[in-house]
DNA sequence: GCCAACGTTGGC
DNA sequence: GCCAACGTTGGC
């Protein structure tokens, strides 16, 4: 079983608004690495941190489970989607998604600065490379912010 | 809203 | 395949 970081940006789509819904297909990822990520790494029975960026309480804000393996994504295949990709076919999809569902949320948010400042944290993905919307996160560092979660 | 850091594109 | 120009992410 692996563990994972997902970005999202609350004001566009919340923990809360994931613990409204029975699951949720996570889509619209247009990065090579996260793409490389999905295709090849997530399963289903692994699980999440959910990242909550570019607003107010920057950090994470939950855990969701991860309920399919990765699959092509259908956004990239219409053309009325903002995502829509022209290069992409269904013999050559070009881009993945996944389905997950809400397992839990923080009582407060694990801020970004708590997590900067811990040196069992100072490897993490989320420290060293900003930009990767889906990440991997190691047991031990799961386990290290779980701890703090509690 | 600024801007640094990083990713992508495209001419050569 | 290099790399300059451009676009995007995301913390602050």
């Amino acid at each position: 079983m692996a563990y994972w970081l997902l970005k999202t940006e609350p004001d566009e789509y919340s923990i809360d608004d994931l613990a409204k819904v029975d699951s949720f297909c996570w889509d619209e990822i247009r990065n090579y690495q996260a793409r490389n990520l999905i295709r090849d790494q997530i399963k289903t029975g692994d699980f999440a941190f959910i990242y909550h960026s570019s607003c107010k309480q920057v950090g994470i804000a939950g855990i969701v489970e991860i309920i399919s393996d990765g699959e092509i994504e259908q956004a990239q295949f219409n053309p009325e989607h903002a995502k829509f990709d022209p290069k992409a076919t269904q013999e050559k999809p070009k881009w993945y998604s996944f389905q997950l569902k809400f397992k839990q949320k923080f009582n407060r948010i694990i801020p970004l600065s708590w997590i900067k400042q811990q040196p069992e944290l100072e490897d993490m993905v989320l420290c060293k490379q900003g930009r990767l919307s889906v990440q991997p996160v190691t047991q031990p560092q799961w386990q290290f912010i779980i701890a703090r979660a509690k």
